[in-house]
RNA sequence: GGGCGGUUAGCUCAAUUGGCAGAGCAUCGGCCUUACAAGCCGAGGGUCGUAGGUUCGAGCCCUACACCGCCCACCA
């Protein structure tokens, strides 16, 4: 007993680092690719390297590791691949504020040096978000480890860009992008969050060029006036139809501009006229293309007003904004000032409000590819839960090209070259030494590097190793599941699955899973910037991981955000030491060695009408239902139900009942106790290899105490229970009809227990109870276990006697028609039992009356599915029989009283 | 404007094809019963957002509405 004893606190701290170590060096999730196994594989959604854990990574990671420990138990060969991303904007925003700590500026140190001192930033703190991966108990294979700027992924890249460029999937062009003035930099429409911000719409008089009067339009920005190149109105509009084709004299300016007509103008809105500047509005931008108008710039890429801004050159926007407006009004074109609230677009990254900037771009022509990746879904790849499949849809189905060249130094640097002296394009994967065309040397490469999300898409063979042409893409390619938020469905599932489809001609993964957004109170995406996080680092700390990560997992249901606090995973931090006493129990009760290897068919041949065993057959059926339950929940992503089965089976059956139970079997020896040791151990061992996959630590402490087996039929032991199979379905281990026996020995000792605590009766007090059976059968089932019902409902004796004459005094009640009587001479306030049977006798009434009236009705009885009928009939019987039982103890009760 | 989700016990949330509304925490009462007081035993607590409809039967399906929230698009 001693050598295999558990500690009496389960101290997650050095248990987990204990099997951290143990599962690295013995390289347990390293997979062969030529080994046994239908193959299974995950790539990680690669955090950023500039990330720490947060909660939303926690429940991605356990979620994606629940999958995978579980598809390992079930034979698989399972490859996780771990990796992180280089985060273009983000990493570099986190070293130039390092930099400007020093009071230096990027461009003091120039790109190469520049780009020199990320990587070391990298080299420093790059690891952090790997060790909390670690410490989460990702079973991810960390030989494969990846990071997107790495030489082959970016070998990947160019090849990629380089295929695309010849297949005119990408293209160079001026276009009107989202400019962040303050990151200096284009960004993709997706990158732009809008977010309300309370401003004013400024109603300005344009007066008409020939003096016959004037128009006033509306706008929000009047500093962009002086780019106008047009008035635009509604060709049906009547109250300005006579003036399409006159031209306005521009305030301020007194340039001279059209006014054309499009359906494009909202009449309803402002003046029905709208000021067009197709240099600095995305959809005036349009109508500069289609009525062919002028593009005029005046605001640059720093967010200031250009040379072209007359004499308000050189001001900022708001700036410029301010005195314009001064300006209008003093020379009285200003007629109204209203205040409105309209949605700005800001960089995700750093909130500056977006300058919608012409300039020349990257793009990839995701246009055309979104077709294809539209018809994926649901054909190739599943997208659980399905209902975001209409959300992808919609957005394939409004895509426009994602511009991805971004006017940074940290991230793929564009493989394109300029020749300096016949303006050549080059787009080659190799650094190229002359110019095709006029053998110039003279090359320059374009200084933009592309979105991070360009190498994000490729993600799931790039880290397999493509463009060679490797073992793991023969075999793992593609990937079973990809696990995400559906934050990043857009920005990277869909592109994903287009660089898959053009590059493999196969889609990347079978199954999508999309889990829950952990938010904060408010329900907003919880993110550093808003401080509202709950930091799992600090809840791993406080309550171990597996309590972190069966509270995610418990919460995790479909199609629904969570909202965690700690409370909750202090709360399951309970069902680990629960567990850990349970196992340590077991332990006591078990031999150090020479364990009984019953084998099962001895067993069940000893159970053979042992009306003792009831409890045994109990469990075992209970274990065969908790099995298929959780079997069917992961691998219908249902993780929350797994968690809910693993948690009610431990805790209110296995504890609460049969730990209980097999207490007297322990003190009985012989057979009996062997038999208790057997069903015991492999109930335990099957129940932690079910729990595995969501707490690996605290299973694999208990696994490894526990006693080794030599019968390979008992789930063979081989002492990491990370590489213990997951428990096969024994229908032989199914008994039902001895299950049901047992609940009613559960239910005799619950009728005790009830009148016990109503009464007040002192648990010290042992009672003596009677029971007056149901049938000679159910007398057998209740005798048969009289010795336990005695420890559970701490009673002196009990007998079963048909015809046994209670006293008067006494206390009763009904389970399942059997009448247990409890003597009372002395004990108890009398009025109290009677108002109990009062309260028992009309919960009673009150069901009788509603499966009596649904009886009556004919149509139900009709039209219900029979078994649904019958099990109301036979309830009621029941119900009949307890009632009339109840009735005459009571009636009995009351002359005693009366006596 | 389009799409999606939510509204169930005091709180946070479940309920697998429609068949007696559950759990954890909190509350109340009683217990140190030799694995666990991070525990044990028992109890109370609900017109399942509102109004209709389908059905023998609705938390679940249909319609409308209300409130909360998210995503996408965006009216200058």
């Amino acid at each position: 007993m001693a050598e295999n004893a558990l500690p009496k606190g389960y101290e997650p701290k050095d248990v987990e680092e204990r099997w951290r170590v143990h599962w690295e060096t013995e390289k347990t999730f390293t997979p062969d690719p030529d080994g046994p196994g239908e193959p299974f594989s995950i790539v990680i959604p690669p955090p950023n390297v500039t990330g720490n854990l947060h909660i939303g990574h926690a429940l991605n990671l356990t979620l994606q590791d629940i999958l995978c420990r579980y598809n390992r138990q079930k034979g698989k060969k399972v490859l996780w691949i771990p990796g992180m991303d280089h985060a273009g904007i983000a990493t570099q925003n986190v070293v130039e504020r390092r930099l400007a700590k020093e009071g230096k500026k990027r461009q003091d140190l120039g790109r190469e040096a520049f780009v020199e001192r990320v990587w070391e930033w990298k080299k420093q703190y790059g690891d952090n978000i790997l060790r909390q991966i670690r410490a989460m108990g990702a079973s991810v294979d960390w030989t494969r480890l990846r990071f997107t700027m790495d030489e082959g992924l970016s070998k990947a890249v160019r090849e990629v860009f380089v295929k695309l460029y010849e297949d005119k999937l990408i293209y160079k062009g001026d276009y009107i992008i989202n400019w962040c003035t303050r990151c200096h930099t284009a960004l993709a429409d997706d990158e732009v969050e809008h977010t309300p911000r309370r401003g004013f719409i400024w109603h300005i008089r344009y007066p008409l060029a020939d003096g016959s009067g004037d128009i006033v339009i509306a706008t929000t920005r009047p500093e962009t006036m002086l780019g106008d190149t047009a008035v635009c109105v509604h060709p049906e509009d009547e109250r300005y139809q006579h003036l399409i084709g006159k031209s306005v004299r521009l305030p301020l300016t007194n340039r001279e501009i059209r006014i054309i007509a499009d359906k494009y103008v909202d009449r309803e809105f402002g003046t029905g006229a709208l000021k067009v500047t197709p240099s600095h509005d995305v959809n005036d931008w349009q109508l500069g293309f289609k009525h062919h108008l002028e593009f005029r710039q005046v605001i640059d890429d720093m967010g200031n007003m250009n040379e072209e801004a007359g004499p308000y050159a050189g001001l900022s926007r708001d700036e410029a904004r301010k005195r314009i407006v001064a300006d209008l009004e003093e020379q009285g074109f200003l007629v109204q000032v209203e205040p409105h609230e309209n949605n700005v677009g800001v960089c995700y990254r750093c909130k500056s409000v977006i300058e919608p900037y012409v300039s020349t771009q990257w793009f990839v022509a995701t246009s055309k590819m979104a077709p294809k990746a539209r018809a994926a879904v649901p054909a190739e790849i599943r997208i659980v839960p399905e209902n975001w499949t209409k959300t992808y849809y919609n957005w394939l189905d409004n895509i426009r090209d994602w511009c991805i060249s971004r006017q940074i130094w940290w991230g793929h640097r564009i493989p394109a070259w300029t020749c300096q002296d016949c303006g050549e394009l080059i787009v080659a994967v190799e650094t190229p030494k002359e110019c095709p065309h006029c053998r110039s040397s003279r090359l320059e490469q374009d200084p933009d590097v592309l979105d991070t999300w360009f190498s994000s898409a490729l993600w799931p063979f790039s880290t397999m190793g493509w463009p060679e042409r490797t073992r793991e893409l023969e075999v793992f390619y593609p990937t079973s599941v990809l696990v995400t938020g559906f934050d990043i469905l857009f920005f990277w599932v869909a592109r994903m699955i287009m660089m898959g489809q053009h590059f493999m001609g196969e889609v990347p993964f079978r199954d999508v899973y999309i889990h829950a957004l952990v938010r904060d109170a408010e329900g907003k995406k919880m993110s550093k910037s808003t401080g509202n996080v709950i930091d799992p680092l600090e809840m791993i700390e406080k309550y171990g991981t597996d309590s972190l990560r069966f509270t995610l997992c418990a919460f995790a249901a479909m199609g629904r955000d969570i909202k965690l606090s700690e409370e909750r995973i202090e709360g399951y931090r309970h069902f680990v030491n629960k567990l850990w006493n349970a196992a340590r129990f077991s332990l006591m009760n078990l031999p150090d060695a020479d364990v009984p290897d019953y084998d099962f068919d001895d067993i069940a041949r000893y159970f053979e009408n042992k009306a003792e065993c009831l409890h045994h057959q109990w469990i075992l059926t209970r274990l065969e239902k908790v099995k298929a339950d959780t079997d069917a929940s992961i691998s219908g992503y249902r993780f929350n139900d797994a968690a809910q089965n693993l948690y009610k089976f431990l805790w209110s059956e296995f504890c609460d009942w049969y730990l209980e139970l097999i207490k007297p079997d322990m003190q009985a020896g012989g057979t009996r106790q062997g038999v208790a040791q057997c069903v015991l151990l492999t109930v335990l061992r099957e129940f932690l290899t079910l729990l595995h996959p969501i707490m690996p630590f605290v299973t694999a402490e208990i696994w490894a105490a526990l006693p080794q087996s030599a019968n390979p039929d008992n789930n063979a032991h081989c002492g990491d229970i990370a590489c213990a199979p997951f428990p096969k379905a024994n229908p032989k281990r199914e008994y039902e009809a001895a299950a049901r026996d047992m609940e009613l020995v559960q239910e005799v000792t619950g009728t005790v227990r009830t009148i016990r605590a109503e009464l007040n009766i002192s648990p010290a007090l042992k009672l003596n109870v009677m029971v007056r059976p149901a049938s000679p059968a159910d007398a057998a089932i209740i005798m048969a276990n009289e010795e336990r019902v005695r420890t559970l409902a701490r009673l002196e004796s009990l007998v079963a006697d048909a015809h046994a004459e209670p006293p008067r005094a006494s206390a009763s009640g009904v389970a399942r028609g059997n009448e247990i009587i409890v003597p009372l001479a002395g004990i108890v306030d009398f009025a109290a039992e009677l108002a109990r049977l009062d309260k028992e006798t009309a919960k009673l009434d009150k069901e009788s009356a509603m499966l009596s009236g649904k009886l009556a009705n004919e149509k139900y009885v009709e039209r219900a599915p029979a078994e649904v009928v019958a099990k109301d009939r036979e309830r009621l019987l029941e119900i009949d029989v307890a009632r009339k039982k109840l009735d005459a103890l009571k009636a009995r009760f009351k002359e005693a009283l009366e006596e």
